[in-house]
DNA sequence: TGAATATTGTTATATCATATCATTGCCCCA
DNA sequence: TGGGGCAATGATATGATATAACAATATTCA
């Protein structure tokens, strides 16, 4: 994608969907994890479009073809495609979002769309250097870190 | 305060406090808001130290003293600290933490030490800039960010 | 004073997340 | 091949975080 692409312009998003998963089955398989149909599915529904989205819509939607699920089946599902990388919480709106560069070792970093609710993720370097830099300083040892800048895609300023 | 001061280290926490409340009184002053008893005594509570604390933690203290706190009282008095920007929510632990540029307009940045707990926060324009720059190449209008590192300090390494 | 507004009280409920134990399914190897 | 061990799911209950809605009280200011 060049630079200005962002998933709130207008795309083939089953492109997207299918590659989501086509990239899961293969970590799995890679990392010797199972893709069980819960866990699929629900990576499917977090990929229906770019807007992170909450546990219990998740819930709701696979409760439509599976009678069974209840909470738990929904966190047990997050759980496991988080460890794995494959998606992200987004901890300011306490929601879910399919990771956009499987595979890379990275932490998000996020450009939130307050009007369409659209989140890009992006990983600059700059960002993370500035931040290592930063915290080396100070003598702090990162492990992990959350970045998730609210705002206006461009697509929404135009309105 | 050199770079390298972290809140872990020791130093006399009761300036922390009362500098904290001084500075708070001034600017609601400033700004014609009301600091009530209630809104000053949870802000007090906020800054009993440098680790976030959850809304509920801090409903249990003031009701120690305060028969008729429900958790509407404490979520009142966190939005108005927020709304003038004397305290920050540390979105990924939904807890709450006493601002440390009290009048700077800024967006926070925090160093959360997953040891002790203690949260540093600091304004790094390098990091801020290179936001702005990455969120400008892809039209994207930055209203706020949350950044949350995770790590250890430096006290904490030494362990 | 008395109306308008801000703050607090009160009750109820919405929303997000986990603990615990039972059951089922999968895998590997004796 | 069958059965032990572990992973995954089912099921129930509860914990943790946050807000809605309306009533009562306090403050402001004309
Ligand atoms: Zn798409
Ligand atoms: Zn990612
Ligand atoms: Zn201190
Ligand atoms: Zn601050």
């Amino acid at each position: 994608m060049p630079l200005t692409d962002s998933p709130a312009q207008p795309h083939d998003h089953s492109l997207c969907i299918d590659d989501a998963l086509a990239q899961a089955r293969l970590i799995c398989e890679r990392r010797n994890v199972r893709l069980t149909p819960i866990r699929e599915q629900v990576l499917g529904l977090i990929w229906q479009n770019h807007k992170p989205v909450g546990a219990y819509d998740l819930l709701e939607q696979l409760a439509t073809t599976h009678q069974a699920a209840k909470p738990p089946t929904i966190y047990r599902a997050l759980d496991f495609l988080q460890e794995n990388g494959l998606i992200h919480k987004i901890e300011s709106q306490n929601a879910f979002l399919g990771c956009a560069h499987v595979g890379g070792q990275h932490h998000g970093q996020f450009l939130i769309c307050t009007a369409c609710g659209t989140a890009q993720e992006i990983d600059e370097k700059v960002v993370s250097s500035a931040l290592k830099n930063a915290s080396q300083a100070r003598g702090f040892q990162i492990h992990s870190f959350v970045i998730e800048i609210k705002g206006l895609c461009a697509a929404c300023q135009d309105i």
